[in-house]
DNA sequence: CTCTCGCATTGACACAGATCAACGGAGGGT
DNA sequence: ACCCTCCGTTGATCTGTGTCAATGCGAGAG
């Protein structure tokens, strides 16, 4: 857990910076926060939340991987959610949660008590116009992800994970954390079954496929090269025009 | 288009009351949104506005049914939204649409200049509190639907939006319009295929299929009558547990 | 070192839904 | 009345992905 640390010290200094939450708080305003402020751990599997839970916190991931995930009886499941470090849990204002949140690896969070928080939110008004910003952001992603599901092939939708994978393989403040060529996937076969809407069996053949294409190469189960960050684009099915590629 | 007038009618004592937006809203603070409103309305088919647009105004639906969809170049659509009446278009804080968004009946729009709406915003905080409710709602429907185009059968998804359009036939302050046993679908076969993520025969297929099972009787293509919303709502793959129907 | 256990891969086959194609029926213009 | 067009339905067939089953393989325990 040692390598975590960095992120945590960075958190210190402002609880939720990781999304420029803070951006435009104050020492003062720092400081109010802080003080409502405390880290949670979580082991790989655990889960962290249930579905229908009262929900007393909100939080941030500072480091490891969580899944958002829906399921019906039968034992279908949806991941809603991938969360990474600097993304958000829970909402000011609702009181229950509407999905199970799983750790999939070691997952520390920096929480808050819900109700400090949205005092505090009414006194800081520009925390709450961030986090208006953060939702809609997460609104076109989920919306995106529709557009996936309900209409891309299965090789698209790996394509498009590993890009997803790359985008994110980046530092909260802007830096690329490592080769963006070669990726770590932060979650097991069946989370991205669960995730693209697949099987294990057609993800795991996918995987095959590009790898014999050669618009990837494998190291491990976890670890992907790609050769060629725009031959993986092309894959994915997005519209290649406008903007870069990160 | 006589028929929409009473609806205006309620909006123009406040103008998106329909999501109570406005709820707590005193009478200076309508007379300060009525100011900057302003009414708009569309042709059935016609573009209302599409992706890369700027956003220089929000809205709310007054009458009418609008689509909100992502497209890939090869023609693949996936509808991503279904605005109906008291639903909100546009984001204070956004300057371009994603989405394409197209009115597919006849359509009239309570519209606002985004950037006095934005500078009201700052005035009167409790709105851009709802705002951020109405958010997180659009962001659990969105969820929801990821669920339903990653891991439901035809059938399921028919079902569902069947049960999603029953839900919708009331009015916004909670009374139920007509007969939830008859609803009348708002969009074409095409447009539920692609909200669907399914092909406009499978949609075919599928709605004779709970014909003649005795789920679903129809009137024409665009009136459903329900005999038993409970056997619907089983055959939609939902959880049964927990709440009322509607 | 070997045994196990959990995860991933691979193969054979089945099937839900897509694709291709023909037909029907309502509405609107002339 | 007629035709024409758009939309929906139905049928025949194809195919991508799911299902079932066997095998591989690395990590940790003993």
């Amino acid at each position: 857990m040692n390598k975590v640390l960095p992120v945590m010290e960075s958190c210190s200094s402002c609880p939720i910076r990781h999304r420029a939450v803070c951006a435009r708080c104050d020492e003062d305003e720092l400081e109010q926060l802080n003080q409502i402020k405390f880290y949670k751990t979580y082991t790989a599997g655990q889960t962290i939340a249930m579905r229908g839970d009262a929900l007393d916190v909100v939080a941030s991931v500072v480091a490891g991987t969580a899944t958002l995930e829906r399921a019906i009886e039968d034992g279908r499941t949806q991941l809603v959610g991938l969360l990474l470090p600097s993304d958000f849990i829970g909402r000011p204002g609702r009181d229950t949660l509407q999905y199970d949140v799983t750790a999939v690896t070691d997952v520390t969070l920096c929480c808050f008590q819900r109700k400090p928080f949205e005092s505090l939110l009414i006194r800081i008004p520009h925390v709450q116009e961030r986090l208006l910003e953060m939702a809609l952001d997460e609104l076109d992603a989920a919306r995106d992800w529709m557009l996936l599901l309900g209409r891309k092939t299965a090789r698209e939708k790996i394509a498009s994970f590993l890009m997803l994978i790359a985008k994110r393989t980046v530092h909260p403040d802007g830096q690329v954390l490592g080769d963006l060529s070669r990726i770590e996937l932060p979650i097991s076969r069946e989370a991205m079954a669960n995730f693209l809407g697949l099987t294990i069996e057609t993800v795991s053949r996918q995987f095959t496929g590009l790898r014999k294409d050669g618009v990837i190469e494998l190291d491990g189960n976890r670890s992907v090269r790609i050769p060629d960050l725009e031959t993986l684009l092309l894959e994915s099915g997005d519209d290649s025009d406008g903007g870069p590629l990160i």
